[in-house]
DNA sequence: ATCGTATCCGGAACGATTCCGGATAAAATA
DNA sequence: TATTTTATCCGGAATCGTTCCGGATACGAT
């Protein structure tokens, strides 16, 4: 995830405003600890420091986020989307007991060259996701 | 994609009924050349010869499939859901274009007992997938 | 042929997300 | 600072693939 700053400094380069709502958002995602939030998540921290924030709202920033490269959002049917801070390809692992979502570096880049040289399939973008559950949830559950 | 005798053998192993709108459904996924349908497509295709099915059966359907391991669901949200009938670990390459999904054998298959004793998560699925523009896609219009 | 039960159908319900149009406020301009 | 421009806001309606419901149907065991 960029620094605040950073984040900010990208918004301008887009010409987007720097409105309360879009900042208690960015605030939001840029703390520790509360990886991967997804849109209700936002809107009930975000209600914190800016009460008149919508919902519609947070929709709306997320994907402006997303548009300027600043975020990802992982989207899942049914389920709520998340928002993804690291941009680099890498592994998911995602919880199916408790919905946590951990980022895997991947040892060795797979080789999207060779991908597109044997298929002319043009590589713009990744999702690699393993479902399971997490260490915690095996050692409470099994 | 398992062959239709060897479906038939799973359903009748997993107590399911081999009624004439399950038998449709299956016909439609095993069809050569329409690979990874989704439920409209099945719907559409399974009314030809089972003109009575209704679309919750296809759903229901492609939920029992999928609970006995003889399909496995590829959901999206917004966009509707695909099946795919190969349940080995591969990479779909999805063309945001046109939406067709190929499958890409994956070279070494990640080694994902060193990602369980990293981090203590179990693994039990996996979901991987590069997004881009098929090689039909990028020579008609780049 | 009879029976038990999985499965069917049609339509209502669901829920996360998007869309709408009038109101608001950020920030450029004077 | 006052004015102007326009992106952004809010709240609620709309969207749409999927799931749920209850009564009807038909598979397949006995």
């Amino acid at each position: 995830m960029l620094s605040r700053e950073a984040i900010i400094q990208k918004l301008k380069e887009n010409g987007l405003k720097l409105t309360s709502q879009r900042l208690a958002i960015v605030d939001v995602l840029i703390k520790k600890g509360h990886l991967h939030p997804g849109a209700g998540f936002i809107y009930k921290e975000a209600k914190k420091k800016c009460p008149s924030i919508s919902l519609s709202s947070v929709y709306a920033n997320l994907n402006e986020l997303t548009r300027s490269g600043i975020i990802k959002l992982l989207e899942f049917d049914g389920k709520e989307n998340r928002c993804e801070g690291n941009l680099e390809e890498h592994i998911n692992l995602i919880c199916e007991h408790c919905g946590k979502i951990t980022d895997f570096e991947v040892p060795v880049t797979l080789n999207q060259k060779e991908i597109t040289r044997k298929t002319g399939f043009l590589i713009t973008n990744n999702r690699l996701e393993y479902y399971g559950y997490c260490g915690e949830c095996t050692k409470s559950k099994g």
